[in-house]
DNA sequence: CTCCCGATAT
DNA sequence: ATATCAGGAG
């Protein structure tokens, strides 16, 4: 395909065609975080706020061990969850969040973690990122399109979205994706985000969909 | 917009 | 030594 009939094909057919070139890129993508269960997983995302998966999963096998459940971090002394939690950065926020969600979970919601985004939403230290990464990989439901930063940086660079705040960028990239695809383009833009498209330099001459991306499209 | 904070790349 | 990484709340 020329890049001509590229810069004239439409971004939706242009979005299909990058999750496809990204699809066998990495056939595996998976939630990188390591968890057993939705509340491990909600915890997990809570603690990936500014703070890579990699180093979450050095701090949850220490702080699962500790507290594995709703009602234990719930209960949890709030001084040794700060320090199991440190090195993830905003421990203290974390540490206050993650202990208030989870009363509120045994609390409110029967000690399940809920599986609507408005409920999510009340949860301290849940906001759509975290909310949409619980739904897709603890309950399977595409609410939205999980928009962390290497989904907005990426998504801005290949030029589906010219919206620089995160819930917008979300609202362009349902449009542009059919919504069994939201989670698996998050996962692989997340991937590729992290190997070769990367904050610092976005290693264009390693890139397999660099042919597909805003800059080398003619317009 | 500012604050929250440790880890790592440069 | 310092810039940069990586979300949410007020």
């Amino acid at each position: 395909m020329t890049r001509k009939t590229l810069s004239k094909s439409s971004k939706k057919q242009r979005a299909l065609e990058i999750l496809s070139l990204l699809h066998h890129l990495y056939p595996d993508a998976t939630c990188s975080l390591d968890y057993q269960t939705p509340v491990q997983l909600l915890v997990a995302t809570i603690l990936s706020a500014q703070c890579t998966d990699e180093r979450v999963n050095k701090v949850t096998p220490h702080l699962f061990g500790r507290f594995p459940d709703a009602e234990s971090l719930a209960n949890a002394n709030i001084l040794e969850l700060e320090e199991l939690v440190r090195s993830t950065g905003f421990y203290r926020n974390k540490a206050k969040n993650i202990k208030a969600a989870c009363g509120m979970i045994v609390n409110d919601f029967n000690s399940i973690v809920p599986n609507k985004m408005a409920e999510l939403l009340k949860l301290p230290g849940v906001a759509r990122k975290t909310a949409n990464v619980v739904l897709a990989h603890a309950y399977g439901i595409n609410a939205g399109v999980t928009v962390d930063t290497h989904v907005k940086r990426l998504s801005q660079r290949l030029g589906l979205t010219k919206n620089t705040e995160p819930v917008k960028i979300e609202q362009d990239l349902m449009k542009l994706l059919p919504q069994p695809e939201w989670e698996n383009w998050s996962i692989r833009l997340i991937y590729h985000g992290r190997a070769v498209c990367k904050a610092r330099s976005p290693g264009c001459d390693m890139c397999k969909i660099a042919d597909l991306c805003k800059q080398n499209l003619s317009i």
